[in-house]
DNA sequence: GTAAAAAAGGACACAAATATCCTTTTTTAA
DNA sequence: TTAAAAAAGGATATTTGTGTCCTTTTTTAC
């Protein structure tokens, strides 16, 4: 569904979302850490983050690291997909033609298209705080660490 | 959302069940205009079609070629999908977490379990027929050419 | 103003996906 | 029984995705 950066992307931004704030900004050490992704790639993706669509906000230096302001919390979750190019998987035919649309449509198409519309909406009208809402309901989890871990 | 791999698989699969019978058997030339994919990929692809799970059947020599069974012809569109090894669009985690569970579910899984149920019910209730059915209602594209095409 | 901390950036390494080409095997038709 | 047709198979090339490492720049604390 979704490439690793795109993962990654998601998982790092909600956790940053979740654990991090103006004040105490997290390094990418402990993001890497806490979602379980390595360590090097998960930077260069957080730099798209930060660049492309400003979803991340980020100081260099110490007492450096990233956070998200409150109104990149508000943002929807599409914007995480559009910082690493891949809103594509709410656009795309399901056969791969190069275009989807009703007047040229795969015999898939009017299946397909009612579940794409669903997967639109859970990505554009999802914000970014709601998944850390979400998560602070406990038991929910962002890593692959075995065992229950304890909810924030 | 789908590898090419798995895209080229479907819209051949589809091709082949469209316009071929086991006395009208299609060229992997035929086929890949046909669905305007690369030829020599298409036909690796087909091998994986006629080996690891028999969706397609195929013979060699003069008047050789590909075409599906009328048991083929009932098989859902996942056993294309399971061929291509490429199932796992249907029990994946959205954030990509090694598990999508119940017991272990992240901050997405709630909203997004409801679509991969939907996914799911897609590629598995769905037949190889009922796609060439819809296909020959008129009006619908298995390739990428400009202009209307005739509905075969 | 110097040293340390941290992100940013660049270069490279490795792997997987995509794609092409050529040879071999099978089959049919003449 | 030979030639041609067609898929099967193998080797390799190209591109993209994933991942690492090292240097540079910015910032803070002392
Ligand atoms: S045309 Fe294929 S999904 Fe819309
Ligand atoms: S755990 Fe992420 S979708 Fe189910």
């Amino acid at each position: 569904m979704l490439s690793k950066t795109a993962e990654y992307a998601l998982r790092a931004t909600i956790y940053i979302a979740l654990k991090g704030s103006e004040d105490n900004k997290l390094g990418i050490e402990e993001i890497a850490k806490g979602i379980d992704s390595p360590r090097s790639f998960t930077a260069k993706i957080l730099q798209l983050l930060t660049q492309n669509n400003r979803v991340i906000s980020s100081v260099r230096g110490p007492n450096g690291g990233f956070y998200l302001t409150d109104r990149a919390r508000k943002l929807p979750v599409k914007a995480i997909l559009a910082a690493v190019e891949e809103e594509n998987v709410i656009t795309k035919c399901v056969l791969g033609l190069k275009e989807c649309s009703e007047t040229r449509p795969c015999p898939m198409h009017t299946q397909y298209k009612n579940i794409k519309k669903q997967l639109k909406q859970m990505f554009e009208k999802t914000a970014i705080q709601q998944l850390v809402d979400e998560f602070n309901k406990g038991n929910y989890f962002i890593d692959n660490l075995k065992g229950v871990r304890k909810p924030c």
